[in-house]
RNA sequence: UCCGCAAGCCAAUCGGCCGCGGGUGCCACACCAGAAGAGGCCCGGAAGGGCCGCUCCAAGGAGGCAUUCGAGGAAAGUCCGGACACCACAGAGCAAGGGUGGUCGAGUAAAUCGACCCGGCGAAAGCCGAGGGAAAGUGCCACAGAAAAUAACCGCCUAAGCCGUCGCGCCAAAGCAUUCGUGCGGAAGUGUGAUGGCCGGCAAGGGUGAAACGGUGCGGUAAGAGCGCACCAGCGUCACGGUGACGUGACGGCUAGGUAAACCCCGCCCGGUGCAAGAUCAAGUAGGACCGCCGACGCUGCUCGCCGAGGUCCAGGUAGAUCGCAGGGGUCAGAAACCGAAACAGUUCGCAAGAACAGCUGAAAUCACAACACCCCGCCCGUCGCGCCGCGAAGCUCCGGCCGAGCGAAACGAAGGGCAGAUAGAUGGCCGAUCAACGACAGAAUCCGGCUUACAGGCUUGCUAAGGGA
């Protein structure tokens, strides 16, 4: 299978609503103060390589505002791809005060709170 | 130079690496899907259906490489208008409801633009105004004030009328005096002056207010008042100027508060919903018609009926997909040309219902859309030209420089590059350099024309007033 090179091309965005709606309703979660991931585990006979979903609610900001959240995050999780397990799905949620920590630690500080979030999450997997 | 005003423009810049979305070209077939071929296996009574790998193809998806394009002046608010789509009515008028409102011109239209008029603000440049009608009618005008529309609290005035008091006259009567002529006298009466009151007159002044029944001055008056006059403002008529809003002048009669984004009257305009509009295709599930090989039941058999499973076709249409949708048009319509006609006569599959193909006419018989190619137009960029500066006696071009800001290309004419189009929604990250030094407001979502609102800093041009210099 041709691997995607990057996390941040299409097909290894989540595009459908039903396919968020997964996420949200059967996925585990792990929250601080500014995001909030989700994950999924989407076939466990026939690990892909994991899929991203982004989403930055209207309280955040305005658009432009949004926009560099938005960006902020999938930079970030284009740097930690290689940490993440294969075979599921991720949605990352940005909460009211998300524009707050890109505006004062940028890249750096989403990636470092994204990579404490998912360990965490998969040690309660592992946990299981 | 500084204060201000107007118009236009920019929206940090440059380089390197990595990345994202669209278009185009090429590569590749290891993945997914598909076409073809031969083969194997499974389910089924059969028709038929399914699965597996192999060979081959390249015309898809995903992928790789290359190339090209990729947020704004407001992309925003969703406030007007138009295109477009669907729905409704399918004629006209009236009514209702909503909108709109100086004039002329531009514009498909607009709560649009330009010029002008009027009013307000400003010393000026200039800015602001939904700016028809208040003598059609109704209503309202807070607080204050006597009063908010046929005004009278303080105030001013007693001219006319009435009632007093006092002074001074006139004077019939009584009375007194008398030279008998008349004189004095004076109640009542009457005249006049002063004064008090009643009945009144007035609207100048004060006070209240956003606004108080035109303003200023002179005359006039008891006091006053358009009562008279002059000028001003306003109203009406006429004349002149202007396409017109309106302006100017003359004359007239002397007065009419404000408010219509209060009701209302007048003129003009107006179906509704919005691209989540809507169109096309379409799994699955349920539905309808038909077929009658197989099974069950009615009936032991045949026929028939019914049920089940199976098959064929059909309609609607969910998930989903595509289009709408990326500047516009031409080549691009034609003889039936969007699902056609004729025929059931061909071939293949099927028990059949039927399906697919072929044949005839024709360039084409799924079409349309899309795409490629070429051409034309529009817009943008840059070129060029207009333009600016210098030199000079003289510069559209003709010698040199600047293209800083901007504009133009209507006609003729030259060559080049470009035109965002996503759908959990692309336009970004890191590093380095520079600055007026960390860079405002802010992110396309069907498109177009406006309006409004937000906004750091900077640039260009023109203008006003003041000061200075020549």
């Amino acid at each position: 299978m041709p691997a995607l090179a990057s996390s941040r091309a299409k097909g290894r965005r989540l595009s459908r609503s039903t396919e968020f709606q997964r996420v949200y309703r059967q996925g585990r979660s792990k929250a601080d103060r500014y995001l909030v991931v989700y994950s999924f585990q989407r076939d466990e006979q026939n690990p892909a390589r994991p899929r991203f979903g982004v989403s930055v609610g209207r309280k955040v900001g305005n658009a432009v505002v949004r926009n560099r959240v938005k960006r902020t995050i999938r930079e970030a999780l284009a740097e930690l791809e290689d940490k993440v397990a294969d075979g599921l799905d991720y949605v990352v949620l940005a909460r009211a005060d998300a524009a707050e920590l890109v505006e004062r630690e940028g890249m750096h500080g989403v990636k470092n709170s994204l990579r404490e979030l998912i360990s965490a999450e998969s040690e309660s997997d592992d946990a299981r």
